[in-house]
DNA sequence: CCATTTACCTACTATGTCAATAGGTAAATA
DNA sequence: TATTTACCTATTGACATAGTAGGTAAATGG
């Protein structure tokens, strides 16, 4: 289950990119816009800014803006970085734990290729793929 | 994330799938061979049963075995038994809650398009896939 | 018939995560 | 210099996870 934080950090980012005509965009705007505690996007922008995605500016005029270009995010790094990891299952992805059962495992194989599955999709979407047409 | 109530679940069903050569088998035997819990077998077991995956019978030569031939479950409904649900988000799937927003929301149809795809993965995974072959 | 084996039942618990809220401080500008 | 903003630490209630504990009921092998 994708959880609300990762939800609302997708929804921050294409607030950011459809908005982004002038220049720094305050967070009391976004949490208007979207219906979303602003205190709460507090937490999430504040990790956003740490992953070196959005950049902020404190001070009258401040806000938020994208650190790239919107077609240079994929959605998959946007979430890896919220969640901390899309694996479905602990024996595999990024933190594998290397299950010492690992070689006679039956079930291990299709978690290895569901994992591969949902890598591909989310990063093979682009931010802009979400943007209003 | 599937949890090891879904993960073992599937490894009970594996394990009475190869296994069903003599009648029914005690759960004592499957957690000793797959090195879990009796005690927590009992609560997965249970839910098995009564969602008709599998069926058991008290008293000594009791056990459980499966209910259907192998080739006729799909990893599916074994999972979804036990997670509630393979919903990757609570916009979407069986009991979703009908966001007001959901006409001009960004993001709904990345999520549509994500939980068929691990509705059509999970749904065409046959629990024969996964034996030792 | 009875001891043993098994499923089946209710209750409990420790740990952790989720989704926020509360109440501030520091920075920048108009 | 007042206002607006980001940024910081701490706390909370609700819920889920991953089990454990201690029994009762059913069925059979001896």
């Amino acid at each position: 289950m994708i959880s609300t934080k990762g939800r609302y950090a997708l929804r921050v980012m294409i607030d950011l990119a459809e908005n982004n005509k002038d220049g720094y965009i305050p967070l009391k705007d976004i949490a208007e816009r979207q219906g979303i505690s602003k205190k709460y996007l507090e937490i999430i922008a504040k990790e956003l800014t740490s992953g070196k995605l959005i950049e902020g500016v404190s001070g009258k005029g401040g806000g938020y803006k994208l650190s790239r270009d919107p077609g240079e995010y994929s959605v998959g790094e946007i979430i890896e970085l919220m969640e901390g990891s899309i694996a479905p299952v602990s024996c595999v992805g990024k933190g594998a734990d290397k299950c010492p059962h690992a070689s006679e495992c039956r079930t291990l194989p299709m978690w290895t290729e569901y994992d591969n599955m949902i890598h591909d999709f989310f990063y093979g979407k682009k931010l802009t793929d979400l943007l209003k047409r």
